[in-house]
Parts: structure tokens; sequence; C-alpha cells
DNA sequence: GGGCTGTACTTTGTATACCATATTACCCTA
DNA sequence: TAGGGTAATATGGTATACAAAGTACAGCCC
């Protein structure tokens, strides 16, 4: 039999992900829960016993999240978790803005009929988030209203960076979330971009989206100084 | 003494890099040299006797890689270099054009008047690799220029996401400079960026840069259009 | 000869023990 | 209580082991 193989549905679903992934799973997770701060050392053989696998996989998944900037390590001392400065930060909202603007203006000027429902949806997710005070929720359903974006004009590059930056302010997010009436401005700043795709208004788009993120960074700003005045 | 210590600059100089970040610049070369070929599969033991370096390490630096994407591991199967296909590719010019854009438009905003005169030297040296015809000069060159518009507006979140892409499309950026009249088009291109930002013209020196990444992208599709033709 | 099959070899994924060196914690002393 | 020496700990790195998965190949059958 030459040529393409045929498609017939029974290829056996092989759900065996490697430990390592798991285990990459469980410590970004660990360190976005909070449960190591910031500075925080991450020692190899504690690490190993609280996964429970070996040390190898623990170099490996420490390497791994290292390279996505979450971990941090001085020669000689080790792994910490990498602490955010307000440059660092500030400058991870500026690449946000201009990739996520750069999403919006596709959408904008995408022929998909199904990009509006999808961030409609996301939005009112987002809505009872904050209707329903749970934080996790507000924060995925945010992160999925990009996701949307990038993935309805399958940018999917464009959107595994801002995932890995995402990463890296996940408190500042859930911080900025919680203040003023950000409950209101957010969302309202996160209609007027499906308005303006909705209007298949590129530039308008555009400009929506990265306003958005510059708020969200004033915001964030703030926190620095707050922070910096105890 | 209480409070910030202050730098003396009599640091010791620790030039020790760790043997793994040594095999990390050894093996990422490697790759870029062509020595691995895309989808080349990348055999752990081997790679310990040609970096001459335990397993633990090589395989921490293909995580490395991995999360930089320039190496992808099916399960099972171990790692490879990944293969570049067309529309990874075109992504990947798409995100440096956003970034690259926006550099610019800093650095013609800027009141630093050192940012002119070095991406002046840059691109005479761009020029001086057309005429040896030394392929490496001018793609070093190139990264240059865009380095030095990052890091004179002191983007380095930025330029370290350029960097880490420009890596993947390495082997399309050395044909692209081979082609047509990539010689004269090319540095004029980046000339006219130059005289945007010298006019201190923000939004010419945004459109200057997309322009100029949006073009190279055209002659990498073209190289990939040549290649699925035979 | 061409295709199938079973076997042997290779490689991955994971674990563990070990070593030299650098860092940190602690205790002791003056 | 400041200083200094020592012990405990952690890192950075190596080597080895082994089950499970993948790969190659010789040989068999038709």
């Amino acid at each position: 039999m030459v040529g393409k193989v045929e498609n017939t549905g029974m290829k056996v679903a092989r759900p065996t992900k490697t430990l390592r992934e798991l285990a990459l799973g469980n410590l970004r997770d660990a360190i976005l829960d909070g449960v190591f701060k910031p500075s925080d050392r991450l020692v190899e053989r504690d690490l190993c016993e609280q996964l429970g696998v070996s040390r190898t996989i623990v170099r490996e998944v420490l390497r791994h999240l290292e390279s996505e900037g979450l971990v941090s390590t001085q020669l000689g001392k080790g792994p910490i978790v990498a602490p955010l400065d307000s440059d660092i930060a500030q400058q991870i909202y500026e690449v946000r803005g201009a990739l996520e603007a750069m999403a919006a203006q596709l959408c904008a000027e995408s022929d998909d009929p199904s990009i509006v429902p999808a961030l409609e949806a996301a939005l009112a997710n987002i809505h009872d988030g904050y209707i329903q005070a749970d934080q996790a929720k507000v924060l995925n359903s945010t992160s999925d209203f990009y996701r949307v974006m990038f993935s309805k004009v399958n940018r999917h590059v464009a959107r595994d960076i801002v995932n890995m930056l995402t990463v890296r302010i996940n408190h500042l997010r859930s911080m900025t979330i919680q203040t003023g009436n950000r409950d209101v401005n957010g969302p309202a700043e996160m209609a007027a971009i499906v308005e303006a795709i909705k209007a298949r208004d590129g530039a308008r788009a555009y400009r929506a989206a990265a306003d958005h993120v510059v708020s969200a960074a004033a915001i964030a700003m703030g926190i620095f100084a707050d922070r910096q005045q105890d």
C-alpha cells in the first residue's frame, strides 16, 4: 500500500505524558500559586521529595522554567524563584500590548464569524468571575479571551510568547484585578475590543487592545510604587 | 551597615560559566551551523561524546533548546532538530516585525544621541559584509543592528524574544540575504529606519521597520515555495 | 524476489549513588 | 558580641543501572 495511510480513527490515545511534563506543570503551578515566593530557593533534593521524582527530572524541569524566566539561577547558589522588578514587568506588559494589539487587528480583519461569539463568551465568563468574586475564574477567563484572539487567527507562536510572559506577571495580574473598580473598567475595555472587531475596524481594535494593556500596566506600576513605600 | 551596599567595582570577576552553559552554546551553534539538519535526531549518548559532558547535562541542554523551539521531542522517540514550516516562519517574521517596529519607534522618540551613530555603524558593517561576500558578517551585523535598537531603549525582554525567534529562522535568513538584490534593498530599507529615527519621526520609523521585516518575510516565503516545487 | 515476523540491538525515560567544591549555619572562643 | 573556624548542606557534575519503547535486520515463508 503506497501513499497516505487512511485515518481509521483507531489510533490508540496515548495519555502517557512523561513524568517530566507532569512535574513541570506541578512545579510551575506551585510557583504561580505562591507556594514558592519570589527569591525563595528551590532546593533540588527537596523538590525531588515534594514532587516525588528523581533529581534528573527536577533538574530538567528547573532548566525549562529557567528558560521561561520563572526561575533564575545564580552560579553556585542554585535556582530561586525569579523575582520580578517593575522594569521587567513594564516591559512584559509592553510586549503583550504589541502582540495582543496585533491579534486584535487580525481578528477585526478576519472573515471568521465565530470570533465575536467566542470572545463574547469569554467576556461573559470574566463578568461572572467578578460577580462571584472568583479571582481564579477572572484570571483564567481573561487568559482565555486572548487565547481565543490568537487562536482564531492561527497565531500560536505569538500566543505561546504571551502565555510565557503572562506566567511571569501572574501575581501582579491577580492584584490588578482586585484594585479600584477594575471589575468595571477591565471588562469595559475588553468589550471595546470586541466592539471594534465586530465593526471590522482593525485600527480601532488595535488601539483598544493596546489601551487595555496600558491601563493594566499602569495599575501594576502603582502596585510596585505602593510596595516600595512601606 | 544598613541599606544598600555600594558598588565598589571590586567584585571579583567570576568567569567560570557552568559546563551546562557552555554545552548549551555549543549545541545551539552546531544546530545553527547546520551540523545537525532539521529533523535530524539528537541522540543523547552521541551528544555526550561529542560535547564531552555527561548525560545529565545533555538532557538539561536539550530541555532548554526545546523550550526555545529549536528542538522538539516526540514521546518515546527522543529529541530532533525542530523542522520549520512556512506557517511558523511567517509567524516568527510577523512577531519580529511587531517588536522591531516598536523598538524603532521608541528609538525615534528617544533623546539619546548615541543611537543614530550606533545604528549607522552596524549598517556600515552590513555593507562591508556584502562587499566582502561574508555571509556570517552580514547576518551578525544585521542582528547587531536590531540589538542596538532594543538595547538603546533598554528593552531587553523584547530583545531576548527576538533573539530566540531569530535563532529559529537562522537558515532562512542566510538564504534571504543571498537572493536577488538583497544586498541593495536590505541595507536601503534599514537605512530608511535610521533616517526616520534621525528625523525623530516615530510613526515613520515604526512603518519602516515593519516594512523591512515584511519584505524579508516575503523572500523567505518565496524560498519555501521554490523548495516545494521540486 | 517480496513481504512478514520474531529477535536482538539501541535509545529513551527514570532512578540512584557518588564526588569535589562552594555556600551556609553554627558554635566556640576571646 | 564580634570574629573565626568547623561542620553541615547544596550545588554542579559524573557514572551506572534498568525497564519500556522504538528500530533494524536476518531469515522464513510464499
